[in-house]
DNA sequence: CATGGCAACTGGCCGGACCAGTGCACCGCG
DNA sequence: CGCGGTGCACTGGTCCGGCCAGTTGCCATG
């Protein structure tokens, strides 16, 4: 037999770890509050300062947030991928990430998506799509920020017609990332309204494709 | 003109952001210390618990770590997916993520991987992939364990020769799960040996594609 | 009934204290 | 002189008590 190596585990892990699970549990949700540190310091029967440690670490985490004076204890947040986002930034300046990484990664994760859209894509998605194209087109004529908006609702519901979590959440890391590069590529083109118009028709062509459910054809456009 | 609403910043923010710049950009490097909080202390111009707070931050972003007794202080970390793998591992528990959902994901990142490596894999890339089969074909004796380890080096060896390191990435943080799937899927099996051959055959037919550049090829096979 | 002020909280931050553990230098032994 | 054991200085982990500025909601005042 073997013994594991025994590390000492620190009494704010505990905390955080009895806090996430109920989160994720659902014992707490969204929308709800939790106790006071002073209150959390009785019910967990550590110091406040290891409750501080605890609620910084779940705040950190995106799970949590605390307002200087709010009574109402701490607030649970509804999820979010800043986390993932954050640590996606993180490994980016580590790992000295180009531009071309970054697109590189976005178009396969968009030819993916397109792929199981064009697979499985509901009437609903296809209207979602359908609008954000529509927003497009009406965006062309009110500048480059909304345009680059509605590109983002766009690959947004191609994301969400692919159907896997996995994806959208790999779409919303990139997708800060990706409205600026879009907005300094039309911003940089000679004629910005020819550019618009061209990404446009692109999109279009996607969609007729995911439409008509050609899968190959969907993620070979979207590359 | 419009105004920003102000909000506070706290004391230990600036600190993380502070030592977060420092390794970023390069001062410290990984293996080097951090001085002690008792330093940090003065050389911030905070109290301890202030410190305390913002290193608990770093620690949870895996940048850092401490122990106690250390007298060198905390040491800086290389940088790992780990972060990354929590904020999915909670992103998977929070969307109600399937196993079908994970798989997908799975084989559309190997399919990408697998799509790169055929246009862009260099001699050593093949090598490693090489040695990572010949690996599973000796564990073809050995047990499922030593065989799934040999095929986590194998998809390891793909995603490095495609090249982008958010693919990289997005292979590490799946990763665990997918072992521990593989070792399932081949314990349920009738006859482990044949499905661990059958596993191999196709390993290397995919390797075949991307030695001979047929990128479309070693995606559909991938999947 | 609206409004302004007040009090009871909140979280942010500080300083000091104690403890168990670690690393290193020192010292005595062989 | 080399080496192993020992002690000490220092570390991080945790606790305590305190102060401050800010928020909220109630209540008295107009």
């Amino acid at each position: 037999m073997g013994f594991d190596p025994v590390q000492p585990v620190r009494a704010y892990e505990r905390v955080v770890e009895q806090i996430e699970r109920a989160i994720y549990r659902g014992d707490l949700k969204p929308g709800e509050r939790l106790s006071s540190e002073r209150q959390l310091m009785v019910e967990f029967a550590v110091s406040r300062s290891t409750v501080r440690e605890a609620l910084r670490v779940l705040q950190s985490a995106g799970l949590i947030r605390s307002r200087p004076g709010d009574p109402n204890g701490p607030l649970i947040l509804p999820f979010s991928t800043i986390a993932l986002e954050k640590s996606l930034a993180s490994l980016a300046r580590v790992e000295q990430l180009s531009l071309v990484d970054l697109l590189q990664f976005r178009m396969l994760i968009e030819g993916a998506a397109s792929m199981l859209a064009a697979r499985g894509h509901t009437p609903e998605h296809i209207e979602a799509m359908e609008a954000a194209l529509t927003a497009m087109e009406a965006a062309l004529d009110e500048g480059e920020a909304a345009f680059s908006v509605a590109d983002l609702a766009f690959h947004e519901a191609i994301a969400s017609a692919a159907g896997n979590p996995l994806l959208r959440a790999c779409n919303a890391v990139v997708r800060d990332v990706v409205l600026e590069l879009v907005l300094k590529k039309i911003s940089e083109a000679p004629d910005h309204r020819a550019q618009m118009a061209e990404t446009l028709r692109l999109h279009r062509k996607v969609l007729d494709a995911v439409r008509e459910r050609q899968p190959a054809r969907a993620a070979e456009l979207s590359r």
